[in-house]
RNA sequence: CGCGGGGUGGAGCAGCCCGGUAGCUCGUCAGGCUCAUAACCUGAAGGUCGGAGGUUCAAAUCCUCCCCCCGCAA
């Protein structure tokens, strides 16, 4: 088939690379280049980069609102549209571009957790399992028939990483699965009784208020490994949490007190106590609490 | 030119501002103590102080340029 992909930032490069070895990969729509990083340079998205890599056109409109825009989209003739992770919201006319419409590779098992940080906020909620939804493309955010699902057990120690990498494989599998059957799949409408929504990552969110309950706050700092990850302040200084373990609070320390007993690091919480695994202090790397120990003293 | 921190024996840090015998915690090796040990004691090995210039009698420390890592912000 003809497909167009839109699509932005990793998670989208394993469909991407899918649709490419399967399909007609007529061309690829993702985010403009934007300052970033430091230097504030102008960088292109990894779908961008993979694109020109391999020779695939790749259009990089602000906004796709315009008639112009949606000529150039339509005038493409491809007989689908694949998205993935592309940070606009597309207009009716380029949904309805393409004799088979647009499906979309959505982070969750819908209609739970409809919205930008579905990852994230599963793990945050403490679910058992996740997955990956292949999905019509329609108006209303995340709100189309659903073709196909795959789940995802997640694990008690599970970070958002690496759910992140083994999620962007299962939905380039699960993507190529549905466009071979496409025909035969009988879309299935989403229960709006059981909608939740995954509103997106606020960097203030990713200061960690030990006014919480050990587990809760574990929780999120896995779920904001690696990117943005959760931090806590010391003597001026931000220390990330990479990793932490939900411990009984035997020093009975109170909420946001530190302990150092020069190999492991405590810090008390509302309800119970972190044991902080993995660390990262500002200007370093990130490094086992152990090691960072050796030179560095929480007194 | 967005702001900022850092590169010191295997690991993590101090020393740099106020140039002059490279220190601490841990690890490694050897020996000792011990019923025993990741504990304790003694000793040892191991460093071009990121790289290249410069200033100086003397540079990890001061100046210049370069390479690499990271935090903020996006």
């Amino acid at each position: 088939m003809k497909v167009v992909f839109l699509g932005t930032p990793e998670f989208a490069l394993p469909t991407l690379e899918a649709l490419y070895k399967n399909h007609e990969l007529v061309c690829v729509y993702t985010r403009a280049p934007k300052e970033a990083g430091r230097g504030k340079e102008m960088q292109k998205s990894p779908v961008h980069v993979w694109a020109e890599n391999h020779g695939v056109e790749v259009r990089t409109p602000k906004t796709l609102r315009n008639g112009e825009e949606q000529a150039k989209f339509a005038a493409l003739k491809a007989d689908i549209s694949v998205v993935a992770a592309y940070g606009l919201i597309l207009p009716k006319e380029i949904i309805e571009a393409y004799p088979k419409g647009c499906l979309n590779v959505h982070g969750s098992l819908l209609p739970r957790w409809r919205g930008a940080a579905p990852m994230q906020r599963a793990i945050e909620a403490g679910d058992k399992k996740t997955g990956i939804t292949i999905m019509q493309v329609v108006e209303a955010l995340d709100a189309g028939a659903m073709y196909k699902k795959g789940e995802i057990a997640i694990d008690d120690d599970m970070t958002v990483g690496v759910l992140h990498d083994k999620m962007a494989n299962l939905g380039a599998k699960l993507i190529i699965e549905v466009l071979a059957d496409l025909d035969n799949i009988k879309p299935e409408p989403q229960d709006e009784s059981l909608v939740t929504y995954a509103k997106k990552i606020d960097k203030e969110e990713s200061k960690l208020d030990f006014d919480n309950q050990a587990d809760v706050l574990e929780r999120k700092i896995r779920a904001f490994n690696p990117y943005p990850a959760t931090y806590f302040e010391f003597g001026g200084e931000r220390f990330k949490l990479l990793k932490c373990k939900v411990v009984e609070n035997v020093f009975g320390l109170k909420a946001g007190e530190i302990k150092d007993d020069g190999k492991r690091l405590y810090i008390g919480c509302a309800g119970g106590c972190l044991e902080v695994l993995e660390i990262q202090r500002q200007g370093k790397k990130a490094m086992k609490t152990e090691e960072l120990l050796r030179g560095f003293r929480f007194e």
